[in-house]
DNA sequence: GCCAACGTTGGC
DNA sequence: GCCAACGTTGGC
């Protein structure tokens, strides 16, 4: 399968893209939800997804990879369905992208994460991918 | 199986 | 602090 994008949130308070770049490498807990479930269980090494700074900030800061697909989540009561992914942190965004922007922005309107904005972890398309990536070289996106 | 009540997330 | 969206729970 080629290379797929995601989208993945954190609150600062919690666990920010930080404490991700000083670690060297993270398992994403947490989660409890199973579309974002699924979308773990989607993953494959060597994807590659935003890490979204969601509360405080509401910008995406990073870029992390994949490095370890779907297993049990340890904070999960033994026997649940819960699982996370390791990720490691590949580089910051020159500039972060913020919800703002990506909101007014036509091109990305349709980005799981405005249409779906509880949802933690979400799909991101090759284009939208490419096109965030592009609006984080420029300041004010 | 339906639906009201309630809890949580996350933007504003 | 408020509220909309959405998931879960429990009564019927």
């Amino acid at each position: 399968m080629s290379k797929q994008y995601w989208l993945m949130k954190s609150e600062p308070d919690a666990y920010p893209w930080k404490q991700l770049v000083r670690e060297g490498t993270g398992i994403w807990d947490g989660v409890r939800n199973h579309t974002a479930k699924l979308n773990l269980k989607a993953m494959q090494v060597g994807d590659e997804a935003l890490f979204y700074h969601s509360n405080i900030g509401k910008e995406c800061v990073g870029i992390m990879r994949i490095t370890e697909t779907a297993f049990p989540d340890p904070t999960a009561d033994e026997g649940s369905p819960w699982v996370v992914v390791r990720v490691e942190p590949v580089r910051a965004l020159t500039h972060p992208v913020t919800l703002a922007a990506i909101k007014a922005d036509p091109k990305l309107a349709d980005m799981d994460l405005i249409r779906q904005s509880r949802l933690s972890v979400g799909r991101v398309t090759p284009e939208e991918w490419k096109h965030i990536l592009k609006k984080s070289e420029t300041a004010g996106g």
